[in-house]
DNA sequence: CTGAAAGCGCTAACAA
DNA sequence: TTGTTAGCGCTTTCAG
């Protein structure tokens, strides 16, 4: 049976050069001398194996291009080296950061990452998970579409380690990472408190998202604190994006007694807010102070420049990836919720500097 | 020697549930009655199975939780339906808007895409690639990094059909889709002149990347098309970053005979431009005029809103994954190199308005 | 330290 | 139409 196979083996390896075929173990063996085994062990940097066969089998390995198949090691092992990174939506740089963060380490670690952008719509994402774990992989960081039904969660969480990155999601006790919203927002209330604001808006998000909920009882407890009232006529919600912000402000402009500042869902609708404001007239940073959140890139170099809190989404995508590599090593690791410290970066736009 | 095997199987399908373990396709087969070979058939939608038996396989699946094992299939059949997406920086829009367009193609078409970002350094693109090969991905999209060795491109297309995006690799025949840089840059440069200017200046971008040579080529191009003398010291690098456009142009304002017009390589570079404009006490739109390149989402909103060159990333993305999923198909179609047209998307920071 | 043999979960010829 | 039998390329005991 050896005999036979060898003899296929040569036969092959012979055609495969000029066919699709690959280099294989197997050829490497044959020309470093010595068996599958060995040269498998020398790939694996293995101690088991002599200085001597080791470089004659490297050798052999950069002669004939040999190039390593995981997915056929992976069959045996039971590890694909592969994670899925499913993303709501890497066009907001927000998340494009964390994708870039968790891939940069799992990259480190020897970990692939199968990206796959939903888009925020559940029916992708159920596809998404889907084809991620066909592909076999180790483990799921996901950023939940804001509709995720929790039993899907569950389900993918029986399969395969996962870990939730800055959104949480209810019901279902799996870990978590992302900014902490309460206090970040509340750093930012209390930022324009402090600087005498007494009506402050609380502007944007959509109604169901955690992030929004934690961001709002960090508002609330900021006023709380000053001995402000809550008034739910400062409240609006709005689509994440430029035109969420603008028309959301423009709404509460027209109040009779509307706002001098605005705490903002994040910094894309403090972007659109402070677009709103200078069609109204206002001159965001003198005459209305806007806070955003996440510091994305442009926050930076708007005019003016974004007071914003910084959730550092890099980070966040590093330590969820780490705490993924974890688990996978260490399954009955009980679940944690971490919710980075944010700090507050302040700039212009809320006046702070005059 | 089958008995055995079955004996085994059931052995493990019991511990399975309770193991790591997951169910697999002769779980299936065993639960609905039939053979292996059969409830493959199945799951591949083959024609060849009745009605009947399907529905008892199917029926089986969906009980017994099965997913199917992708690693395993592609071990047998050479084909991993996935592919290196291989980028230089996600946290750039342009290429975050390139990226999602090819996912989009390839999760329709049953592909997943293993997602490596380079941060444009040759060496992790090195490794990156490396780490995809091993994953067995039956293609490439590779957005180059700047200073990619040219035997490494073509020691990859040996291997494994790749398509290249966005920038060009010279010395190397394969496919490349990217947008029409030259006549791109020319339609700018044009409404430039269509508009009166006469000192036209050509900012930013690095000077060994091929897409800064094509747009140059463009710039040349409009300028002696009209008449216009090509002017060494209206040409200046930088950084592809605002503030690599901000010094750039300020230290084009220095000159004795400095532009009354900026062609800038890209809109990241335009905005540091209109920044470096302001803090020089112009009005972009007003008394200069800017035009840049790509159409990001920024172009749209910033003060004063870009006129800009457009690209269409997302379908630069989706054509490119088109693309390389033929040459899967036929490895031996002809390379092309394909330049998606652009068109000039006119707003106030050309002053055209007025 | 090295080698032989068995098998990971699936598919592809070939028989039935 | 369905079942049987051999592998895909690797790792992993277990002997030497």
């Amino acid at each position: 049976m050896d005999r036979e196979s060898r003899v296929n083996v040569s036969h092959q390896s012979a055609k495969d050069k000029h066919r699709s075929g690959r280099v294989r173990l197997i050829d490497v063996a044959h020309d470093a001398g010595v068996s599958r085994a060995t040269a498998s062990l020398v790939i694996r940097n293995s101690s088991l194996v002599s200085e001597q066969t080791r470089e004659k089998v490297l050798k052999s390995i950069e002669k004939l291009g040999y190039v390593y198949n995981r997915g056929a090691a992976g069959l045996r092992t039971r590890q694909s080296y592969a994670i899925g990174l499913v993303v709501t939506d890497i066009s907001n740089p927000y998340f494009a950061e964390l994708a870039i963060g968790a891939e940069a380490h799992l990259e480190q670690s020897g970990y692939v990452a199968l990206l796959a952008n939903t888009s925020d719509t559940a029916e992708k994402q159920a596809r998404s998970l889907e084809t991620v774990l066909e592909h076999g992989v180790d483990g799921v960081l996901l950023c939940p579409a804001d509709q995720t039904p929790p039993d899907e969660v569950a389900r993918l969480h029986r399969l395969v380690p996962l870990v939730s990155i800055a959104r949480s999601l209810s019901g279902v006790d799996i870990d978590y990472i992302g900014p902490d919203n309460v206090c970040g927002t509340q750093l930012g209330v209390e930022h324009l408190i402090a600087h005498g604001h007494q009506r402050i808006a609380f502007v944007g998000g959509p109604l169901q998202s955690s992030a929004r909920e934690e961001r709002l009882k960090g508002y609330k407890a900021a006023l709380k604190k000053n001995g402000l009232d809550f008034d739910k006529s400062l409240l609006v919600t709005s689509q994440v994006s430029r035109n969420g912000g603008y028309s959301a402000i423009l709404s509460l402009l027209e109040s009779s007694n509307s706002p001098t500042a605005a705490m903002c869902y994040n910094d894309i609708v403090a972007f659109g807010v402070m677009l709103g404001l200078q069609a109204a007239g206002y001159t965001p940073g003198k005459d209305f102070a806007v806070v955003g959140f996440d510091n994305i890139a442009d926050a930076a170099t708007w005019p003016p420049p974004l007071t914003t809190v910084s959730g550092d989404p890099h980070k966040i995508g590093e330590v969820a990836a780490s705490r993924l590599l974890e688990r996978i090593q260490q399954p009955t690791l009980t679940t944690k919720q971490s919710r980075l410290p944010c700090n507050l970066i302040v700039r212009e736009s809320c006046g702070a500097h005059t």
